[in-house]
DNA sequence: TTGTAGGCGTTATCAA
DNA sequence: TTGATAACGCCTACAA
C-alpha cells in the first residue's frame, strides 16, 4: 500500500553525533577527518569507526558556508549530444575528480543569453571556479567573476587579444589549412557546409575564405550556411542542394563530421563518386570518419587535451596561483587525410 | 605582469547589505524574492532594485543548511558518450530545471563499486532526490536513502521484484521480439554481439535466447561476448572472428547500434552482401542507422521520455506525494524495421 | 593533542 | 506587512 515517502525519515548524522558516540568534541571529529595526523591514532580509529557505523556524511553546504569554498566548479558547453564537449569534460573530470571538486554542467544550447542566465544561476553555488566556452561572454559577466575573485578559463577557441585565459587551437587556421589541402590536391570549386554556426564554426569559415582568397578561387555563393543543429541528415539535404544550384562543385568543406557523413551518405544515394568527382572533408575527426566509406579526411582536434588543460590551469588559478604571462595555450590540431579527399 | 587571481575581490554581496542599502531587515528581502505577495509592492520594487544594483545572488549553501533542502536531484549514468543517457538527460532536465532542480551528474563508468562511492560522495549535497541507472545497486544503499528520506527512481530496466520504482522497458522483451523478427525472416544461425556486457545487454541476451530456443535455434557457440566498451572499430573486429569460427552463420543481433554499424562496414569491405548473405540488427535506433548502407533495422528505446518520467516521478515523491500503487512504469519500444534484414 | 567560542548566510518561528 | 531571534552543520581562531 502506499506509504509517505519519506516517513520513518531520520536526520543524516552530524559531526555532533559522531562526536557524541566517541566522547570527543565535534572538532576533533572534524580534524580526524580532515586532517589526520592532527589526531592521536588511537582516537582516530574510533573515531573513524563511529563515522562508519553512523553513516556520517559530511554536509557540503555548511562546510562552504563557513569555509567560502565551494570545492565546486561551473562548466559551461554549448550541448551535451556533441562528442566534441563530452570529450573536453572528461579531461576536465580527469584533473578535477581527484581533487574532490564537484563539476556542475550548464548546456548553453548554444544559446548567448541562456549562458549568462546559467552562469547567473551557478554563481548562487559559489564556485570555486568557472570553464567557458568560447569567448562571446560580455564583460559585464567577466568583471562580475573578476570582482567575487572567480578565476575563470576559456575552452576551445584562442583570444587575440590575450585579455583572457584560453586553452584551445585556432579554429580558424585549422579552416584555412584544410581548405589549403584541398586546393593542394586541385580542386578548386570548394563549397563550405556550415549548420549551427557557433563562433567556432565561423572562424573556420574565416580560414576557409582566407585560403580560396589567396588561391584566387574564392566563390561567395558556394558557402551555405544553415542555423539548424548538425545532424547527417542536414549533411544529406544540404548536398542535394548543392547539386541543384551548383553541379561544378567539386569539393564541400564540412564544418563538422555530422554534416560530412550525410554528405557520403548521400553522394552514394545519389551515385556521385567520393572523391573523384566530389571530394568530402569534415572536421573534428569522430570515431565514424574514420569507418566511412570511403573513409572522412578531417581534423582531428584535442578535445581532451583541452579540458585537460583548461582544468588543470583553472585549478591552479584556484589555489591561489598567479594569472601566468602567456594567456593563451594552443594546442593545435592534426589533418588527418584519408580517402575522401 | 602577474597578478594574483583574485587580488582586489570584493565579498559576494548577502541579504543583509541589500537589506542595509533599502533601510528593512534580511528577512524582508528573503521574503520579497521568495515570497514576492508577502512584501508591498513599493517595498520590493525598492528591494529589487537593489538586488540588481548589488549583484546579489542568493547562497545556496546557506538556504540548503537552514532549510534542509538542497534543491539538488544527483543522477547517476554509465557513460557520457553513450546518446542513450545524454537523450535521458535530456528528458529529466526538461522537467527538473523550469523547477530550480539543480541536477549532479555522476558517471559511473558502468562500474558497480564507482557508482557505490559516487552515490555516497552525493550524500554530502544532501540531494532532495536521486536519479539511478539499472537495479543493480546493493540493498544498503537503497536502505541508506530510505533512512534518510531521500527518494531514489530506478532508469532504463523494469524490477520484476516490484520493490524499486523503476521507469523503464522490458530489455528481455525487446531482445526477444527482434530476435523472433529475425527468425519470422527465415534466417537460423543468428549470431548475437555483446559489448561492455552491463545489465541491459545480459537482458537482451536473455531474450535472444528465449527466442532462439523456442523456435529450436539456439546455438551457445553463437553467442559472441566481449567486455570492452562498444565500437564501431569493435564490431569491424567481432565480425571478422564470426566469419572465420561460423561462416554459416546468417544474421547477427548485435547489441547496440554501435556495433551493428561495425558490422555493415566489415561486411562492406569484405563483401558480404547485407542481408542477402547476412542479416544484422542493431539497438537502440540512433541517428546513424537510418542513414547506414543498408539502413539499419534497430529497436527504437524511449530513453528521452524514460528521463522525463523518471523526474516527472521523482518530483512528485520530492514533493512529498505518496509512493504510487504502481511502481513499474513501462514505456515499451518500437522495432524499426529496415534495410538490413 | 584536544577543546571552546563564534560566526558563515539564510530561513522557520514567533511576535508585533 | 514587517521584524527579532534562533538555528542549520561546520570550520577558523584561539586557548588549554
Amino acid at each position: 500500500m502506499p506509504r509517505k515517502a519519506n516517513q520513518n525519515a531520520s536526520r543524516a548524522a552530524t559531526l555532533h553525533d559522531v562526536a557524541g558516540k566517541v566522547g570527543v568534541s565535534a572538532i576533533t571529529v572534524s580534524r580526524a577527518l580532515n586532517s589526520p595526523d592532527l589526531v592521536s591514532e588511537k582516537l582516530r580509529a574510533q573515531i573513524l569507526a563511529a563515522v562508519d557505523e553512523l553513516g556520517y556524511v559530511p554536509n557540503r553546504s555548511a562546510r562552504t558556508l563557513v569555509s567560502s569554498r565551494s570545492h565546486t566548479v561551473a562548466v559551461l558547453i554549448p550541448s551535451l549530444s556533441n562528442t566534441v564537449f563530452i570529450d573536453t569534460l572528461a579531461g576536465i573530470n580527469e584533473v578535477l575528480d581527484p581533487k574532490g571538486y564537484q563539476i556542475l554542467i550548464g548546456n548553453t544550447a548554444y544559446d548567448d543569453e541562456k549562458e549568462e542566465r546559467l552562469l547567473r544561476a551557478y554563481l548562487s553555488h559559489a564556485p570555486d571556479g568557472v570553464l567557458l566556452t568560447g569567448t562571446r561572454q560580455r564583460p559585464e559577466m567577466r568583471q562580475r567573476l573578476a570582482k567575487l575573485g572567480i578565476p575563470a578559463v576559456h575552452m576551445m577557441e584562442l583570444d587575440p587579444s590575450n585579455e583572457r585565459l584560453c586553452v584551445g587551437f585556432s579554429q580558424d587556421e585549422a579552416g584555412r589549412q584544410i581548405t589549403t589541402h584541398l586546393l593542394e590536391r586541385g580542386y578548386r570549386r570548394i563549397a563550405f557546409f556550415g549548420a549551427r554556426l557557433d563562433p567556432r564554426v565561423m572562424q573556420r569559415l574565416d580560414g576557409y575564405r582566407k585560403a580560396l582568397q589567396a588561391a584566387g578561387c574564392y566563390a561567395p555563393e558556394l558557402e551555405y550556411l544553415n542555423p539548424k543543429p548538425s545532424r547527417i541528415g542536414l549533411g544529406v539535404e544540404m548536398l542535394e542542394v548543392l547539386r541543384r544550384e551548383h553541379p561544378d562543385c567539386d569539393a564541400v568543406f564540412c564544418c563538422n563530421d555530422d554534416l560530412a557523413l550525410g554528405v557520403l551518405t548521400g553522394s552514394h544515394r545519389i551515385g556521385i563518386k567520393v572523391p573523384e568527382q566530389l571530394a568530402v572533408v569534415g572536421f573534428n575527426d569522430l570515431e565514424g570518419a574514420a569507418w566511412a566509406t570511403p573513409t572522412l579526411t578531417s581534423v582531428r582536434t584535442p578535445r581532451y587535451r583541452i579540458g585537460f588543460e583548461a582544468a588543470s590551469l583553472l585549478l591552479k588559478l584556484m589555489e591561489g596561483h598567479n594569472v601566468p604571462e602567456q594567456r593563451q595555450l594552443d594546442l593545435g590540431f592534426e589533418l588527418k587525410l584519408r580517402g575522401s579527399s
